[in-house]
DNA sequence: GGAACGATTAGATGATTTTCTAAATATCTC
DNA sequence: GAGATATTTAGAAAATCATCTAATCGTTCC
């Protein structure tokens, strides 16, 4: 983990849009990948980057696999951008 | 702008350390560089990044061109993550 | 105007990324 | 176990990105 990974996952349109659609609760890997006009290996692939991004979390339940929102990684992005609103100089 | 090049833009460990080093006040290209172990062409690079995503403005002032940082964009990536944190469905 | 300095732009190169097709893995059902 | 379904992994191609060197642009000062 790390801002790196996390940004790099956020700065994709597919990938934000993968999240969004997890809002209201997990989604398997082809409930997900059927909102998108590109085959099932890019959605995964997509999903491998979420993952390693810690932004989502997956759970096998037999012959699917659910895909689930993590928000805590989004909790230190904030965390990042409050750190640079503030102004003192001290600061990580 | 918009969130593809916002998040593109703070995807790069420099350009987030720039955002850093702009925290205390406006500073020159010249100085932002001379805290990095690349050339001045590649901070120049990276400092386009930044000002077309909205995340700095630059102020011609003599032979110098200071840069500050923009604090607006990030609001609006805040904004966004919210969203992502509240359940509603019926959200943008 | 010309030299000196600060900074950007142009063009090239190697690395990374997105996407695809094809093949592999895992699970369920017969 | 074989076939069907859900998903991932492997490998390749095209696009994008970070970085460099060299050249250019803008400003100041003599």
């Amino acid at each position: 983990m790390g801002f790196q990974e996390t940004f790099k996952a956020l700065s994709d349109p597919t990938r934000r849009e993968i999240l969004h659609l997890l809002r209201d609760g997990a989604k398997t890997a082809g409930e997900i990948g059927s909102h998108f006009d590109m085959t099932g290996a890019t959605v995964s692939h997509h999903l491998s980057v979420l993952r390693e991004a810690g932004l989502i979390s997956d759970d096998r339940r037999g012959k699917y696999i659910y895909y689930e929102l993590n928000l805590s990684v989004l909790d230190e992005i904030t965390g990042w951008i409050a750190g640079l609103k503030g102004d003192r100089s001290d600061e990580a």
